[in-house]
DNA sequence: TATATCCTACCTAACGTTTGGTAGGCAAAC
DNA sequence: GTTTGCCTACCAAACGTTAGGTAGGATATA
């Protein structure tokens, strides 16, 4: 269990962040997810802060790579376009769990520094996939992209929001369905 | 002072739920934020589920109203609809603060059940306002108003949300003008 | 080969602080 | 003389964090 459970308090961290934000993430319930104590949390990691940032940090390059991966395994940009809301969706199916980043946006102001960085590199992963997509797939000009790009991941990520409200995924979908139909996602 | 205090309450609460959700507000912030000691707070709401519900209820309430107003001193409906987004602007400019139950519906794992129901009366208040007038304004059928209604709700609260993660109102500005390049609001 | 030293991974126990909430009192208003 | 509004003074529980210790494996020295 060595590095075994470094990885295991990761994850499990990602999990309750998920489900309750990072005001909501405990030491004690945390520790117990993994099956240590709290105090042996701090052998993997200084604080509180630190973990946070840790699991922000592979939070979004998880994400990178999942999309790397939709974008290598699609037939083309329109078709891996196409598929961006499913990775939002997993979050739903995952016990209807939000976005790490978008519980995390909201508690923006109560966040360590070094936690809201790699929030908003979330982001900005996810922005920069869905431009050069855009692009790839002859939807929106160059110049136009970023802009673009930043509207479907708030859509998005509104999405999400909603559907884990009410605990209802059928409204997730007929939410992605509403943007295709009006045009925001490639239908 | 006498139901002044009530109300001093609920609006101190109010923007401490915008800023810090419902996990972040505490009763000795709170308190000093009104002039009063914590105890007291117990005088005029019997817990915190009961505030926190009398929060949200009169942040729908007067939503409800604002957003009447709205509809009401407009020349026509796509003119009303046209300044649905400056409903949630307002809290971006009150000090980048989040609309309360957009905050609240990430905490929903951890909302005591009075609170949930607000949260959710408050969303659907946006959307029958909104249905009505697409409907109104001949933007789309009225059997399809409540999903397009659902769509630019949720649309409008991620791009609060991200704005609210960047402290920066003018990007809200520019994801609504692409929801509205995009045909997802009325332009 | 035997032993001394160090590191890793975790533990128990407690720290000071903050949390929502309670008990009881006191002054003014009705 | 009871109700209203707020107070002081607490409380138990939970919080992130620290101190100090233990068991076992790796490494270096004699």
């Amino acid at each position: 269990m060595s590095t075994n459970s470094k990885e295991a308090i990761l994850a499990a961290a990602r999990l309750i962040a998920q489900a309750h934000g990072y005001g909501g993430l405990n030491y004690r319930d945390l520790a117990a997810a993994v099956g240590i104590k709290a105090a042996s949390i701090y052998h993997h990691f200084p604080s509180k802060a630190d973990l946070a940032a840790a699991v922000a940090k592979r939070y979004w390059e998880d994400t990178a790579a999942e999309l790397e991966a939709m974008a290598a395994q699609a037939p083309n940009a329109t078709a891996a376009l196409r598929r961006y809301p499913q990775a939002f969706r997993r979050a739903l199916e995952n016990d209807n769990r939000l976005c790490l980043c978008s519980f995390m946006s909201a508690e923006v102001d109560d966040l360590p520094d070094i936690v809201r960085a790699e929030v908003r590199a979330f982001a900005d992963v996810n922005v920069a996939w869905l431009a050069k997509g855009l692009v790839a797939a002859g939807i929106v000009a160059p110049d136009k992209a970023a802009a673009r790009a930043r509207a479907i991941f708030a859509a998005i990520s509104g999405a999400q929001l909603m559907a884990r409200s009410r605990a209802d995924i059928s409204l997730y979908d007929t939410l992605v369905d509403s943007y295709r139909a009006a045009g925001l996602l490639p239908a």
